[in-house]
DNA sequence: CCCAGATAATTTGTCAAACAAATACCGTCG
DNA sequence: CGACGGTATTTGTTTGACAAATTATCTGGG
């Protein structure tokens, strides 16, 4: 038994690497599953035959991928995540944002690719839907138009609730990531005050118009609404983000200008 | 020369996330733009205040989402990557294929979303293609109608380019992080020879057609086309991939089954 | 003067050992 | 029986050191 775990002699890259893509494998082949619990650092990192701190590079990695994390205790430990859409998605989120901070994505581009993506669930969704699925669309649409709560976010539900019931998981993790962002995005940009009560209202009948056509498998229909709701909602992200290149638009530092240290950037070498 | 870096008093989360988010920020805020250098780590850590490993397991976590790349010597260092779609499709890439492994995931789920993500790349392709973006197309169809070599890639870089041509850049991400994935399915299930002559021939035909059909910019052509040719394709990879759950299909490990030591799993502890 | 090879310097990669912090378990005492 | 405090377990974090990789620099020979 020698259970010596990473092939030493193929070091291709580096440790750390080898020690995620070897957990990962474990998870892909199902010798680990959800809630599985793995060995302690420290007997993980004998066994693999490196040292603790290498083998904690590596649990970090996939903590930040949401596949493992971890907690202190005697019960603690490190334990595998459910493996769904949500945590991509939820990483996905990040990536995109940052892209659209940096400029290499527009609100524009991101804007088509939801529309087709959300038309396509609500297609899929009139076709799918079971009672189930519009009890929980209809109950958005309520909150929608019961609640004075944020605006954006009911929507947001409302939209996440039909790409659930695309039954698509594929789908639902892209509309998910780009919902993801948009809350992002709203919570940034968007005050609530920004949004006219005009707006708002055709935004709820809207939805309540969409929820009829899936629920009466009208699929045509609700591609139609679906697309026509999306624009007014683009001209509410639209008029709130802040304008192409021109002025900074950080991640605003939250009260505390936390900078890197002194020379935080080396010029470069020559 | 305060230059405390992180904020100690707010210490939301885990030492090292807060390192993340702030290099992240760093990134967002264009104060850290792709090619600069990092201080060393050392450096770095006595900027921030903590420990060199506490540093590190930031900088691995932002090396495995390709935001910076770390390099040994006097002109090494942590740079910062180009911030685009391709690193973040390289990351989705991964995570899709994991969600497949685990049955999260089916390949008809998959294949609706290339559908309609490929579909509308066409649309747009052929309504936005400059002539540099035929030139290119048209040398994937020439490198998959003469070239003998592997059928896969050649398809792949033909749908490619036209993602790119739509001048959609996150339209661009999804399409390219299913790309990834097909390639990734393809080198572990589909052999060469599988794929029936027929087919190929068949399927080069339909890639002529649909730059045709984007060349002369007639987008509902040239989306029925493509929606024609995913059909074909669907067939190859469908018959290639291991049936639903029944048996093992993991990422089968590379002569040399590296495993966890003993007691990889703890037993739940009740 | 120029070139080649040895040497030094720089930076990440890895390891070792220890302590701090969080948390659950368990035994004891009121 | 219940509250309390100690103890064990596990991750979180620090310190210090050395190894490995890679480039710059120096030195000597042609």
């Amino acid at each position: 038994m020698t259970g010596d775990g990473l092939d030493r002699s193929r070091k291709a890259g580096k440790t750390y690497k080898r020690i995620v893509e070897h957990i990962r494998g474990e998870i892909s082949s199902k010798k680990l599953r959800p809630g599985d619990r793995l060995p302690p650092e420290a007997n993980l990192a004998r066994s693999l035959g490196v040292s603790r701190p290498t083998v904690r590079e590596a649990l970090k990695v996939l903590e930040s991928q949401n596949v493992l994390r971890s907690s202190t205790g005697p019960t603690g430990g490190t334990f595998v995540e459910a493996i769904d859409g949500a945590g991509v998605a939820e990483y996905l989120k990040d990536s995109i944002s940052l892209l659209l901070d940096v400029d290499e994505l527009t609100l524009e581009e991101l804007w088509e690719v939801r529309e087709v993506t959300e038309v396509t669930a609500a297609e899929l969704a009139a076709v799918r839907r079971t009672e189930q699925d519009m009890f929980v669309i209809e109950k958005t649409v309520e909150m929608d138009e019961l609640k004075e709560g944020v605006y954006i976010v009911s929507d947001i539900s409302f939209h996440r609730a039909i790409a659930e019931a695309s039954k698509n998981r594929m789908l639902s993790l892209f509309a998910g990531s780009i919902h993801m962002t948009l809350r992002t995005l709203a919570e940034r940009y968007i005050m609530p005050e920004d949004v006219l009560p005009e707006v708002k209202r055709i935004s709820q009948q809207q939805h309540r118009l969409i929820y009829e056509a899936i629920s009466d498998q009208d699929w045509a229909l609700a591609a139609t609404r679906m697309r026509e709701h999306l624009q007014l909602s683009y001209g509410v992200y639209e008029r709130a983000m802040p304008r192409g290149r021109s002025g900074r638009i950080g991640k605003q530092p939250p009260a505390g200008d936390a900078r890197l240290g002194t020379g935080q950037v080396d010029a470069p070498r020559r």
